[in-house]
DNA sequence: GTTCGGCACTTAACCGGTTTAGTCAGCCGG
DNA sequence: CCGGCTGACTAAACCGGTTAAGTGCCGAAC
């Protein structure tokens, strides 16, 4: 028999549907081996729930969406994703959730619309967050509990949002620190978009930790974490004058690092000699390029983990106040990009 | 009023369920007037279909799955998937199917299992295959519409399954004939692993182009597709004897190529001077690194478009006999790690 | 000895669509 | 003037679950 349902397993163990489902579902009203029956019963046809039944009948799709608000070409260089998916998997199929992709940039707000009203997810997570985002305003209003993957907004979000602290601040600031204390005085920035809340707020430790040792903060070129970004910024910091020209630069992620050790290979420039270059992500390449980056590792996977487990909280009913998993912390990895500033 | 149902667009606009169901999916049995009002009311009541409820009566889910198999360690380097997703989305969204995404790993049978009877997927697309991959067999059982990206395999699938080509075969022989047009002789290759189809394909091509040229396969080393077996093979090759060394290395993927430039700076081995490197994929970085990467580029978004397109056209009932549409072709890219063969 | 309560179960409604069978009015031809 | 046909629409069943309300039985309490 193809696809038993739940009435074929009520006819074969000789008890009506309404019974069945109070035994599968472990609800009182059945007796304990009336139970055992059914369970067996519905083993032994193969039995398996239909999603869409059930959501049907409990209004809960028993799935979550993940939305990608970039364009294609962004995401094809992309190492985020695939890491943070599994970490959001290994949480979810545990719970028999499934995972929903949506690709739908940021404006694109009947996608959001159709993800919601559809009844297709119980929730989203949000990532790439911008300034002045309306993508939680709109969640909200649809009434779609969220986890918004990003540093703490300046908006507190409503009740069924709640914000998973991937806060790269310390990382950075650890990042600073760690060329301060080489010796390096001019510390450049090459920052991502200034409209990404990750982009900015990673500038926005950058300049804290040279504040906190007392440096002006050296030279910032914006650029768009993309390797040719990376390539044209570091050509720009290295054409400047003498005294305003950087000894160590922290790159936002490590691709434009990586675009820049070739920069600085092809113009002459010795790194770590005269030049300390640091970058984000910890890529798997990171260790392998010559010479190999130091560079901040942050666990992509944890992340996932957390966002999922969070999620799944709002989407029971907790609001925002129960104890939200940690979000893991990120940490320098020194590597041997970086060394001494050179003596002038 | 929260998510008017269908009968709450019937009520306002004076007819029966079954009316506006005809309205709303023209089909005959409304006259052209009432078709009209009944779509003027749904669309200012704000109305917007329920999945599960329609796919529970037509039982037709409107979503597929997309498996990843891979360990999540794996999947954090990998540059393929949120390109092939982007391209499953353009055509997906436009059908207003939904993309799910499982990760199991080939031999989860009963995650598969599950996504099928369920009845969350009306079919799935699956990539990474392995040689003697158990999961099309599983999947033709299950009855489930299939995609297998990847290399024609040997056993032919099953009426409701279908391969899409990403054969790499011509770009890697156009690889081999760069090379030995350049006037290298013994041209090495580091493989990926073995039991899955690309990572073999790829071998295969390698062999037959060199085999074309009249030359002696080089040596072949294989590596699993990570920077770090990258470097590791790179270093076996280099330590050869010099009659044995190669001169030219064709890598499976960038990620290795990457890594083995690294190890070639370390070892004061020249690129292209000494040695000529090439590696497959074309990722960002491959155009930023010194020397940048003769590498071969792949229209991965392409393939998604091509990957959803196909296995729709399987969903909506077409046999495997259909047109499959064109999966696009890679294309050697010439870059500056590959030079003219050293003079002996 | 009746009444009450509770357990174990059944019946039936419901979720929000689709679809089949049926009703009714109007028009045609004989 | 009546029977039959067609087109437009309604009523109700159905998909496969969940769940509120109802039934029958048994033991305990008064």
């Amino acid at each position: 028999m193809a696809r038993p349902t739940i009435s074929d397993v009520a006819r074969a163990a000789g008890v009506s549907k309404g019974a069945v489902s109070f035994a599968l579902n472990d609800r009182p009203g059945v007796s304990a081996d009336t139970r055992a029956r059914v369970l067996d019963v519905a083993r032994a046809m193969g039995w398996t729930p239909s999603a869409g039944a059930r959501a049907l009948s409990t209004s809960r799709a028993h799935a979550v969406g993940l939305v990608l608000a970039r364009a294609p070409e962004v995401l094809r260089a992309d190492s985020f994703f695939p890491a943070f998916i599994a970490g959001l998997e290994t949480v979810l199929s545990g719970r028999d959730y499934a995972l929903l992709l949506q690709v739908a940039e940021r404006d694109d707000e009947p996608a959001y619309r159709r993800l919601a009203q559809q009844q297709r997810v119980d929730g989203v997570i949000l990532t790439d967050l911008h300034v002045d985002d309306d993508r939680p305003r709109l969640l909200a209003e649809l009434d779609l509990p969220a986890v918004l993957v990003g540093p703490r907004l300046d908006v507190p979000p409503s009740p069924r949002q709640v914000t998973l602290g991937a806060d790269d601040g310390p990382a950075v600031r650890e990042t600073v620190r760690h060329l301060v204390g080489l010796g390096h005085r001019v510390v450049a920035h090459v920052a991502g978009p200034a409209d990404l809340v990750h982009g900015r707020s990673r500038r926005a430790a950058w300049e804290a930790a040279l504040a906190e040792a007392g440096l002006r903060p050296g030279p910032v070129v914006e650029a768009d974490f993309s390797a040719e970004s990376g390539a044209r910024a570091t050509h720009h910091l290295l054409d400047l004058a003498p005294d305003e020209r950087p000894t160590a630069i922290v790159y936002a992620n490590d691709l434009m690092a990586t675009a820049a050790l070739a920069v600085a290979h092809e113009r002459g420039v010795d790194v770590p000699g005269q030049l300390s270059v640091t970058g984000y992500d910890d890529t798997e390449l990171a260790a392998h390029l010559r010479p190999a980056l130091t560079t901040v590792r942050t666990d992509v996977v944890g992340w996932g983990r957390a966002a999922a487990t969070r999620l799944l909280q709002l989407v029971d009913g907790d609001t925002g106040g129960g104890p939200a998993p940690a979000a893991p912390t990120a940490r320098l990895v020194v590597r041997a990009s970086t060394g001494p500033a050179p003596s002038t």
